[in-house]
DNA sequence: AGCACGCCGACT
DNA sequence: GTCGGCGTGCTC
């Protein structure tokens, strides 16, 4: 079919830009092999390369007339090689995606390579791959380097054979039969020989039965269909795929989910005026196709959801896909379901970060072969997934700071979102009833179109909030106050549900060794270890650090302990105290909800009223909502209010605006106690009467009189060097010098290098500086300069946080 | 990451 | 004298 991509006698003059997607990741230039006409290399190929005696993986960038590289004078001495091959006919990752990861790798000062190789499931750049060819019956396999040494010859026929479709890269070594599930990919007809029986009959077995394990198959049309399936799926008619494993785990914790009715936010099929106003406003915006971005700011209960829905139906019809964002892996899998029981005949594609490599490679695929508009709902990675045409990528729970955080490659998903909508032409919605502060003031600046929806659907009212002061409570008075524990009785009197917030996992995040007059620390972290009661350990929160306890004191073998603070596992236990008997309650924190499904199945249970109390930590307070609820309680407002950064406020006004949109819906009033220590803080005011606009015009003061963001540009510098080498305190004090000297010609605020709040981390002392400008060049330029005169480079580990989510 | 090249010790 | 240890450095 394809024996056009075959070259006669053109003579080859294109240079092509290849970057390599193992280390060193570089991006270096190679001739085209005259095998193949110069048409068929293109932009976005994943291309196998020959570098030093071996053979890579890397994605063709650009195609380059040869005049461009000759004249280059640092190119011009090199001879450049042979690309071998292309494991794609057609273009992989557009240009447009292609752009996008190009602009991050400059941010990011990370070769694009590298950001590639991080993008793609191992299985789609894996050096094992092998090129399947079938000449006659026989299908024969070669490796990738065996393809770089074959004579001219040889070399030819086999690129005949692949580009006349008798034969494909085969991209994985699948396991055994049972688990492997085969799923036609194509519709009839099927261009096959009509000579090749075995091959239709098992497409029509497909075709028939839908997806079958290969034991089925084998059973039905005995052991010589294994050929024709190979083939088959070779050729792209067949997925041959894992039937078990994750992706029937997957399906196990979406069922979860199944016996719990929608809520009616989301179930509700009339709009309310205000939601019709706004889905009309961001409708008229996606068909213009000019890029756009919003911020919806709905007040808990008020139907977000539902307009995401609206957006999200129109943007399909347009024929461009969606991605919708939620903060957490939990919250997507509840989105997709309920996504899913309002759209029954919609392909949803779940993708997160705890995928398996199988899946997410399946996923990968899946996607960058798709031709019609798809819907993606998932954690902040599903952003790099190789959509053709995004039109409208939706962040929930916009302020949240997991968008931020940085595990492996450190992005922040609101920055990557906006560059696609910017490559794309599509619209980006920021949803959140507690917009994060540098959001709303883009909506001043004009850089984001504010929308809201002001009220609850149905008309409910916001709950009352009232502060509880604890400054009396003794330790063996426990964690609850008397007001909250009477509350507590009434609600479940009534009949209705609690909800107790403690950011604080564990049993006792304080063991005091009454010898030693010191809490039990971590050896590696400047951290007390905290008490776990079940696993009868005590745990670093920081590093992992752990050990059986009770067990004699590290510093002076005394068995004298004394327990001091209250975290989730003491709480649940001491409320089975303070409840009747027959209270049933559930505790859901990163502890007992570590294994798949759990958290899913803890938060289903609650929802279907099996248990009065659910106590958690701050995952219980994004997003989750129980119609039950009319009570919850913030166990310690202070935790969060006391923490050594400038956005403590703002952080737990979120905290504390979120938590009251667990308590009371539709008809049923809602009541919030925020037990505090704290009772003139400012922030109660407009916590009770959850006045955003207020909240956000004083602490917008406030930020612009210490100079703190959105008013200016912060980063980190952390610097981090081994405990046990002295040299160390020295040495940040030479980086202070070169940090302060180069700031000098820069518009920049240095503060430091100075001890982190968390001034030791498995076992190296860390240093953070404090960067404050208005150009982020000008913060990154500085952070360069230390990096290339670090002379220590062995111990010194520095890294530049822009815009950090946590201080310490 | 591979893979060569290279420079030392202990084996036939 | 040769085999093989893995330290350093390069790859269009
Ligand atoms: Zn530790
Ligand atoms: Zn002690």
């Amino acid at each position: 079919m394809v024996l056009s991509i075959l070259n006669t006698e053109q003579p080859v003059s294109l240079i092509a830009e290849v970057a390599l997607l193992s280390p060193p990741f570089v991006t270096l230039s190679y001739s085209l092999p005259k095998v193949f006409v110069p048409e068929f290399w293109k932009v976005g190929q994943r291309v196998v390369l020959p570098l030093g005696s071996g053979v890579r993986i890397g994605v063709l960038l650009a195609l380059k007339p040869q005049t461009e590289i000759t004249n280059n004078s640092q190119t011009k001495d090199i001879v450049l090689k042979d690309l071998i091959w292309s494991l794609d006919k057609k273009s992989f990752f557009s240009e447009s995606y292609l752009r996008v990861l190009i602009q991050l790798s400059h941010r990011l000062f990370l070769p694009i390579g590298q950001i590639l190789a991080s993008v793609l499931p191992i299985g789609l750049r894996s050096n094992q791959l092998k090129l399947c060819v079938f000449n006659g019956q026989k299908p024969k396999k070669y490796t990738l380097k065996e393809l770089r040494f074959f004579d001219e010859e040889t070399y030819r026929k086999l690129a005949e054979l692949w580009a006349s479709g008798q034969g494909g890269i085969i991209e994985r070594n699948i396991n055994t039969l049972e688990n492997e599930l085969c799923e036609l990919c194509v519709d009839p007809p099927w261009a096959v020989r009509p000579s090749a029986k075995r091959q239709i009959a098992l497409l029509e077995l497909l075709w028939e039965n839908g997806a079958l394990n290969r034991k089925i198959i084998q059973d039905k049309l005995g052991a010589e269909a294994n050929e024709s399936l190979k083939r088959l799926s070779e050729l792209g008619f067949v997925k041959v795929r894992p039937a078990q494993g994750e992706e029937a785990e997957a399906d196990e914790i979406q069922k979860i989910w199944e016996k719990v009715p929608l809520n009616e936010e989301v179930s509700a099929f009339e709009l309310t005026n205000a939601q019709q106003e706004v889905v009309d406003k961001l409708k008229d915006s996606l068909d213009t196709h000019q890029r756009s971005s919003h911020l919806l700011h709905g007040i808990t209960g008020s139907g977000k959801t539902v307009v995401y829905l609206e957006l999200l139906k129109h943007c399909l019809a347009q024929g461009r896909s969606v991605i919708l964002l939620a903060p957490e892996v939990a919250l997507a899998i509840k989105l997709k379901n309920d996504l899913q029981k309002r759209f029954p005949q919609q392909k949803i594609i779940l993708s997160h970060g705890y995928q398996t490599p199988t899946l997410r490679e399946s996923i990968f695929r899946q996607v960058s072969e798709a031709q019609e508009a798809l819907v993606i709902i998932g954690t902040r990675s599903s952003l790099f997934l190789p959509l053709k045409n995004p039109g409208l990528i939706i962040l929930d729970e916009e302020h949240d700071a997991s968008f931020k955080q940085d595990e492996g490659l450190v992005y922040q998903a609101k920055e990557l979102a906006y560059a696609i909508v910017q490559e794309y032409n599509a619209m980006l919605l920021l949803g959140s009833a507690t917009p994060d502060i540098k959001s709303f003031q883009a909506t001043k600046q004009g850089r984001l179109t504010l929308h809201s929806l002001p009220e609850r659907v149905g008309g409910g009212t916001l709950p009352q909030v009232e502060l509880v002061d604890i400054r009396h409570l003794t330790p063996t008075d426990g964690i609850l106050a008397k007001p909250s524990q009477e509350a507590l009785l009434e609600t479940i009197n009534k009949g209705e549900q609690a909800v107790i917030l403690l950011n604080r996992r564990g049993y006792a995040p304080l063991i005091y060794c009454m010898q030693c007059s010191e809490p039990i620390k971590c050896p590696h972290c400047d951290i007390a270890l905290t008490y776990h009661k079940a696993r009868e350990r005590v745990v670093c929160h920081y590093c992992g650090y752990n050990y059986a306890f009770p067990a004699p004191c590290p510093t002076c073998k005394s068995l004298n302990f004394v327990p001091f603070g209250e975290g989730t596992e003491k709480l649940e236990e001491s409320l089975s105290g303070i409840l009747p008997p027959d209270v049933k309650i559930l505790r859901l924190d990163r502890d007992n909800a570590r294994r798949a499904g759990r958290m899913e199945e803890i938060l289903a249970a609650f929802a279907r009223k099996e248990a009065q109390v659910l106590v958690g930590t701050q995952m219980l307070s994004k997003g989750h909502h129980f119609p039950d609820v009319t009570l919850a309680i913030v166990a310690d407002a202070d935790l969060g209010l006391n923490l050594p950064d400038y956005r403590a406020t703002e952080r737990s006004f979120q905290l504390f605006v979120q938590s009251a949109g667990r308590a009371g819906r539709g008809s049923k009033a809602g009541k919030v106690l925020i037990q505090t220590r704290n009772l003139n803080h400012y922030c109660w005011d407009y916590v009770k009467s959850t006045d955003f606009s207020g909240f956000f015009e004083v602490e917008l003061q406030k930020r612009k009189r210490m100079k703190y963001p959105p008013f200016t540009n912060l980063a980190l510098i952390r610097l981090s060097f081994p405990v046990e080498w002295k040299e160390g305190y020295k040495a940040m004090e030479l980086f202070a010098e070169i940090y302060k000297k180069e700031a000098e010609t820069l518009d920049v605020a240095v503060l430091g290098p100075a001890p982190a709040p968390l001034s030791m981390l498995r076992g190296r002392r860390r240093y953070n500086c404090l960067l404050k400008a208005q150009n982020w060049q000008h913060i990154r330029r500085i952070f360069q300069v230390g990096l290339q005169s670090n002379p220590f480079k062995d111990k010194i580990r520095m890294h530049l946080d822009l815009d950090p989510v946590n201080m310490m």
